[in-house]
DNA sequence: CCGGATCCGCCCGGATACTG
DNA sequence: CAGTATCCGGGCGGATCCGG
């Protein structure tokens, strides 16, 4: 899979959506797309809305974001200053699958934590 | 988002569910589930099939997708020692969401390849 | 209010060597 | 063949201070 013919070309489009991937497997990057599915919003409205995340991640994941044309960054020159973020085109077509895969892990957390926990206790079992 | 009601609770499930998708949002852990989308695969089998996995990393991956009940592995003791891995019943269900979240990332790839090169340009072209 | 710049701890992940 | 153990370098990410 990954790959349109069931021939399986090893790296050729495989490593480039890997590429793509790594974007949206990041961490803040999901959970911000996620924030801004609803309106635009300003810089610390994210940062508190995110809630965890450092300023610096904040800022780094929005640049990433716009630098793949996911997001948009308008600046109001203002006092004080303020920057809009808001989802484009293209982000906004990525909110569906990302969607569909919050669905997925809401639906399957409880199965996915029993299974740990089952994990967990057999391995301690193991060691003693 | 990420939540049932539109209230949004900031952290409840939001954060159990970024818990599960720090799993699936693992470079390794979607190349292997899609790999073993077709058939069980042997360990080494599946090292060269991913092709860019570390022994280690591989290792690592096989078992924290076992640990959350989405892989089986099991043993047979010959010699050599045989070892294959399968995805369970909640790992194909993964499955569906990740194709489409792949679909997104073959389709869309030119258009974030482009966006990435029209922002470092203008980056350049701001510090020069 | 929205960041950039810097310092730094820490963990990820590769390389290597060794077992069953 | 299928791992475990160990070492170790690089980068991620938090904290802090500063600038517009």
């Amino acid at each position: 899979m990954f790959d349109t013919d069931t021939a399986h070309r090893p790296t050729n489009e495989c490593l480039k959506i890997t590429e793509v991937l790594a974007r949206v497997g990041d961490k803040w990057s999901i959970l911000v797309i996620g924030r801004l599915g609803d309106r635009s919003m300003r810089f610390n409205e994210l940062r508190r809305s995110v809630e965890g995340v450092s300023q610096r991640m904040l800022t780094l994941t929005l640049r990433g974001l716009e630098r793949d044309g996911l997001i948009t960054r308008t600046v109001t020159s203002s006092i004080p200053p303020r920057v809009d973020y808001e989802l484009t085109g293209l982000g906004r077509s990525l909110l569906v699958p990302v969607e569909q895969l919050a669905r997925w892990a809401q639906e399957h957390r409880p199965t996915v934590e029993i299974a740990r926990r089952e994990f967990d206790l057999k391995m301690t079992a193991d060691t003693v």
